[in-house]
DNA sequence: AGTATGATTGATTGATCAATCAAGATCGGC
DNA sequence: GCCGATCTTGATTGATCAATCAATCATACT
């Protein structure tokens, strides 16, 4: 198993760009060999099957990850907090790209294949973690610019959410505005985190009860024996 | 064209379902009519073609979430920013029944189709639309608990890409806690803006600058006759 | 030159796909 | 009780699907 072939890399990034323009499902073994210039022996040569291919795939985008898209968004500046907005940026340049018809090339894959394949479920929640813990350590690395109780964890989390969400809706509207919407609204609660951290008198910030604001809201795992009664949606 | 034929409902039910389920391209029009107990020719007879199929079922969702999303959410709680929260508590509860298998049945179609489909996409968008307005409605009627400034409709879409992106995380982690982190930072921002609302002494809240929070960042279009040097990944 | 290993070829398999259609069943309106 | 419209039946179509495999070619090592 040669683990640098001219032809399987061809293979690879075929499958990437048609997983990524039609989805999994819906592209066809045929067309990636008719793009990539191959027959289908040498596609079974390199992969056991079209399960094997989407694994491929997905351990080329965790690859890929920081090269095209974390080290870019360092790049652009040395800011951490503005690292963050670099890296929405990153997408959002994807987006007007093409022509809002593309996003996150795993984000996609997610939704599509859910829990039914585990390999590929467990490629993609550490792409996501590596993509979260890198926003993770930006968010750290603001260290007093951000409030200290501030979970920065689960704020990466909701950047991530947010990227993905946003790329959903502006593909849905063809259009970049929800996208940017929801990053403004990003921006504003940093902002607003960052006037917390700077906050001289305390009181500057009351709650009606007079409670802290960043404590997180203990999950209280309501209706975990759920009353599934009549309820056919999920 | 009947409107109502009880035949038509159930091939709509196990369409909608297993599209949920599998995507759109993973299910085979022989599964549907199996689940469904329907012969060929009654599925052909009520729908063109599985792309009318899958329009019908977009609007079967379209129908149901005034009921089955909107009014629950609104019945949880008169407050109107509780009802925001507790819109994300259905989804979140959706998560927990499914094993977080399943989440927003429009948001894995809209990923799965793109805009390859322009009909369907026209009814995500407004899906997405219905949605987003309807929060929208409930912060404008939160008035002076949130900021006049504030602009409610980029809010709104970010409590729906944060839903979003929240159950995508949680599908790939098989666990709800990516959610959970993302909501609570949701509710972190709402209670620094409630909070903002509130303040008095206008200098409580300062910037670097001196600038006001809450003014859109305008969006510049950056690199918009962008630089695809080598940029193979859109 | 001889041999082994890796890579490629491309026709072919059976399964499954969406979709068709002619015939029969069921119904309401008159 | 008859007729036309609506609905149902289910075998069948050709296309496309993922996958196979025996044969050939390329290369490197001895």
């Amino acid at each position: 198993m040669t683990p640098k072939s001219e032809t399987r890399e061809r293979i690879l990034e075929e499958a990437a760009r048609l997983f990524h323009e039609q989805g999994y499902s819906a592209t066809g073994i045929s067309t990636i060999l008719r793009r990539a210039g191959v027959n289908s022996g040498s596609l079974y040569h390199f992969f056991a099957g079209k399960d094997a291919l989407l694994i491929g795939v997905l351990e080329r985008h965790l690859a890929l990850l920081e090269p095209l898209i974390l080290l870019p968004a360092e790049g652009a500046s040395a800011d951490p907090i503005e690292r963050v907005f670099a890296l929405l940026e990153v997408y959002r340049r994807g987006l007007l790209l093409s022509g809002c018809t593309r996003g996150c090339p795993v984000g996609n894959l997610a939704l599509e294949l859910g829990d039914r394949k585990p390999r590929p479920r467990a490629l993609m929640n550490e792409y996501f973690g590596a993509w979260t813990g890198r926003v993770q350590g930006w968010l750290v690395a603001a260290d007093d610019r951000l409030p200290a109780e501030l979970d920065r964890e689960s704020l990466s989390r909701l950047v991530l959410a947010a990227m993905e969400g946003g790329v959903m809706q502006a593909r849905a509207a063809g259009s970049v505005a929800p996208y940017d919407a929801a990053v403004a609204q990003l921006r504003s609660y940093f902002r607003l985190l960052a006037s917390y951290a700077r906050r001289e008198p305390a009181e500057a910030f009351r709650t009606e009860a007079g409670e802290s604001f960043l404590e997180p809201v203990e999950a209280a795992e309501p209706a975990e024996t759920a009353d599934a009664s009549g309820w056919r949606y999920w």
